[in-house]
Parts: structure tokens; sequence; C-alpha cells
RNA sequence: CGGGGUGUAGCGUAGCCCGGUAUCGCGCCACAUUUGGGAUGUGGAGGUCGUAGGUUCGAAUCCUGCCACCCCGACCA
């Protein structure tokens, strides 16, 4: 491993690329646009997975798994649907291979299939073909069901977790017998989406609505949870949809209500990715490497040894021992790094860039005095403590640096919103320091699109809690009753 | 899919213009000394120079085709 990685500042691609790569997290494939998730970044999307996933029960839903493909007179069924994922769709038309006869192999041609299957970029319409078999009565509602699984989407440009050809994510369709209660599950799950931010990932996040253009292809509304990354750039944390009636008409999915009257099935979708992974990667990683929050870190506390002795190796064994059984019940994951292949030095810069937030040194001298050195990651200090009573005060340790980086992302998100009156002021805070811009905008998707060719800033969302203000457009200069929050974004 | 670029050891590279069988650093292996912030020394292993063809006595180097990847656009969670 070559010492240290790009700064922050200097190139923030670069920085980002590199500590993906050296903390372990993932790296490339041989294919196309694919990534490989290591162990380590592994671990971390396991956390977040488990945390996401007792808060989908929590809240009533069940997982299911639904087919890989999709019928391509599925897909086509619902008219914007299709429209917004036609352009990058990996499509099988063929089911064999052959020898060409000359030993290449290639596909047999007389194998192709009578209607090509889609690989699902999401899964809208194969569940709601299944969803038309199970529902029949009022009775039947309301479905709640979670999948965890992998979607494609034959991006142009691929980015470790942001953006990849493939990736991981968990997908909720919901069906009911009313409006109000879709549209109430629809907030709910952002709701969920924006606690799960906020208190396991310490990402602060705004809950807003996607104007007209911005909305997923197919849906009502969408509601999204939007995060700012340190270069100033906005990223789409989640995104939970009220899709109205519109897929239970594309698939004829109707009930009878209570009142015998027959309707067609109201509608949800929700969604989160591996893209989390790259924003709990960009939002509080430093140029020593990647800054895990402690409830997602994979492991909590790590032990280095100093010692020059086997004798003294063997003290300070016992005595971690005893640590590591204190703190695992009290349900800390502990690390001992005892390799007698690497120098403390070496261990220490590792797993600061691999994010791991307490670290502990004992040594010979620690020993002697009944200390140990404890540091901690988020804000790279140190102290020498007491080894009495340390696997308590290490538990409350985690629970501050929680706390910390949280409150440090807040306030980071905070100073970055910054309101605009004009298209020059507008440009302005955009060039320098990014960040989310609050404007005036007359609510038409040709000011929307004009504004974003002019200077790639999108409408990231309509924050929710928004307060009525009259204005004018930056834009246009036409009437607007309120403001919309502007930036650039992953 | 348009524009530009790059392919040389596990990684990062020099050499290419001007043809003579490949440079340096990191990493890896062995041994020794080391161990409180990324150790040092000595020795060693590892390459059909992306690929297929052409020119030539001779190609990493010149020419042609192909492939892969990267960057910038368009697209996007």
């Amino acid at each position: 491993m070559s010492k240290g990685i790009t700064s922050r500042k200097e190139d923030y691609s670069q920085w980002y690329n590199e500590l993906v790569n050296k903390a372990d997290l993932a790296e490339h494939s041989a294919v196309r646009g694919c990534m490989v998730i290591k162990p380590y970044g592994y671990a971390i999307w396991e956390k977040m997975q488990a945390a996401l996933d007792q808060m989908f029960k929590d809240t009533g839903h069940s997982n299911a798994y639904f087919p890989l493909f999709i019928p391509k007179s599925f897909f086509s069924k619902e008219a914007s649907h299709v429209e917004g994922f036609a352009t990058e769709c990996a499509v099988v038309t063929h089911y064999r291979l052959k020898n060409d006869g000359t030993g290449k192999i290639v596909v047999d041609e007389d194998a192709k299939l009578e209607e090509e299957l889609i690989v699902r970029p999401t899964s809208e319409t194969i569940i709601w073909n299944t969803y038309k078999g199970w529902i029949q009565s009022y009775r039947d509602l309301p479905i709640l069901v979670n999948q965890w699984a992998n979607v494609v989407r034959w991006e142009m440009r691929t980015r470790l977790f942001l953006r990849t050809a493939e990736f991981l994510w968990q997908e909720g369709h919901t069906a009911h017998a009313t409006q109000e209660e879709a549209i109430k599950e629809a907030e709910q799950m952002l709701d969920v989406y924006t606690t799960f931010a906020e208190e396991w990932m310490a990402l602060p996040v705004i809950r807003g609505r996607k104007t007209e253009n911005e909305r997923f292809a197919g849906a009502l509304d969408t509601y999204c949870i939007e995060a700012l990354m340190q270069d100033g750039k906005a990223l789409q944390a989640g995104t939970s949809h009220f899709l109205g009636q519109n897929f239970a008409k594309a698939f004829d999915v109707k009930f009878t209500s209570k009142e015998g009257k027959l309707d067609y099935v109201w509608a949800t979708s929700w969604g989160v990715s591996t893209r989390l992974m790259g924003a709990l990667i960009m939002a509080h990683s430093d140029d020593a490497g990647l800054v895990l929050p402690p409830k997602l870190a994979p492991i909590q506390v790590v032990v280095v040894p100093i010692y020059k002795t086997d004798e003294e190796s063997k003290q300070i064994g016992e005595l971690v021992d005893k640590l590591i059984v204190e703190l695992k019940q009290k349900g800390v994951s502990v690390k001992y790094d005892d390799r007698d292949t690497q120098r403390p030095g070496f261990k220490f810069a590792e797993w600061e860039l691999k994010g791991v937030p307490v670290r502990i040194a004992i040594g010979a001298r620690d020993l002697q005095n009944g200390t140990v050195e404890l540091a901690r990651r988020d804000t790279q200090t140190k102290e020498t403590v007491s080894s009495e009573g340390l696997a308590d005060r290490i538990e409350q340790l985690l629970t501050d640096i929680q706390q910390s980086i949280f409150e440090k992302a807040l306030a980071f998100k905070n100073e970055r919103i910054t309101e605009v009156n004009s298209y020059d002021e507008f440009k302005k805070v955009l060039e320098s320091e990014g960040g989310f811009i609050s404007a005036h905008w007359d609510g038409t998707t040709e000011t929307e699109k004009r504004v974003k060719e002019e200077t790639k800033a999108t409408i990231r969302c309509i924050p929710l809690d928004n307060k009525l203000e009259d204005g004018t457009c930056i834009f246009t200069g036409k009437p607007s009753k309120q403001r919309v929050l502007f930036a650039k974004a992953y």
C-alpha cells in the first residue's frame, strides 16, 4: 500500500476513487460499468441492510423476491415508465451458445427468444403483473412487500457506488385500497429513510418533493431525501413514490371495496441503493481516509499492541482478551490487530484509512501505568486514559462520535443553503461554494431545463416544510409562490 | 452514441519522435536488525511491452485492423 491518498481539496474525484480503492470498499470489475464490492465494503452494506430491514419490518412490511427478467411486453404497458427507462436497458435475446465449427463460441441464432427479456432496471411491472393475481377484494389489501435485489441500468458513464451499470438496492412495492392510504405509505417510507440517514448514517438530509421533470417515470409524486457532499454537490439518497393508479391500470389490477364497488388499486414504490455507500463515504471522510459512523462500522474498535518482546506481547494479549470480552458484552465489535507482520504505525494508518471509529494502542509503558492510548477517528485526537472502566468509556465514546459526526455534517449542510434573489447571484454562489441554493422558480419545466443547460444545476426538491412566500423567478422574472432548492448533483 | 486520450511486472511509470529484446519507484519473497505514527539493509522472484497482421536481418518503438479502459459531452438512483 502506498502512503496516503490525494487530498480532497486538490482533486475531489480522485480522492474519492483512491479512498474507495484503498479502504478496500470496491473496485471496477472486468465487466463494463460494473463494480466488485469487496468484503470490507460489503460488510458496511450489510450493516445498512440490517438496519433498514428491521425498520421495514417495524412498519409492517415483509420481504419477497421477484424475477430478474421482465418480458418486454410487461415493460411497455405503462407508457411513461418505459419511456423513462428505454434508453438504458440490458436485453436478453437468446438462450444458447454454440461452437461455430472453428472452435469459436458464438450465439446460436436458432435459439432466439420469441419475446425479449429485459433485465430489471426496477421491478414495478413484473410485480404489478404478479399483484394482479393476488388482489380481488379490499380484504387482500394492503400488500406491503419489499425486495432486496440487484438491478441493471445501462449507464453511459459510471462511478463506483454512485452510478454503476448494476447495483444493489431494496425496492418496496405496496398496494392500497385508497389514495390517502397510499400517500400516507409513501410519506411514511420517506420518514423511515430520513431516520435511517440521520440516525444511522449520521447524514443530515432535506426532505422534499421532486418537480414534474425530475419525477420517477410512472409516478404521480416523488418524495426524496437530498444530502450534501463535501464538495458542495447534492446527492439523492432515497426516493419514495406515490404511483397513483397508473400501474394498476396498466396491469388491470382491480379490487372490490367494502361497498361492493370495483376500483383500481393505489400504489407506492420506494427504494435506496448501494449509492448510500457513496453518500456515506463522501459525507464524512477526510484526507486520512474513511470516517464511519459507529452504528455502521463493521469494526467499531481496533486494538493495536506495541511490544518489543514476546513477554510484552503476551501480557498485552491477556489484558486485551479481558477488554474484548467486556466490549462484546456491550455489543461493541472489536478487532485485535496482533499481526506481527506489520508495525504499529502502519496499522494506525491502515485502520484510519478504513474508518474504524475508535483505536486503542497498548504498549509496555501502558502496562506499567495501567493506561491505554485512546484515539478517535473523526477528530483524529488521542488521549492516554486509565484502563479502569475502559469498556464503559468506549461505549460512551462511540455514542459521542456518532452524534458528533452528524452534527458536523449538519453544520456543513446548513452553512451551504443560500437564499438568492437574482440569476447572477445564483450563478455566483453555484461557482463559489456550491451547496443548495434556495431560489424562486416559475414552476415550469422549460425554465428548469434552461437553468440546467446553462449552469448544470437542477432542482433537487421542493422542501416539505417550505413556507409560502411571494417572489419572482430568478430566471424569467415571472411570479412565484415559493422557493425551491437548486444544486449541482451527482 | 459523438469528441479526445491511454494500453509496458500486482500497481504507478521511463523508453516510442530517431528500430538493436525493457528503466525506475511501490508492492511481493528470504534473511538480519527493528517495533509509542506508514522501518532499514542485503539478496531474490516476477514481462510472449493490449491483441491480430504488415514492413524489416531485427519491432515496445514504424504502418493497418481489432479489443479494452479512462476523460469530456448526451443519459441517470
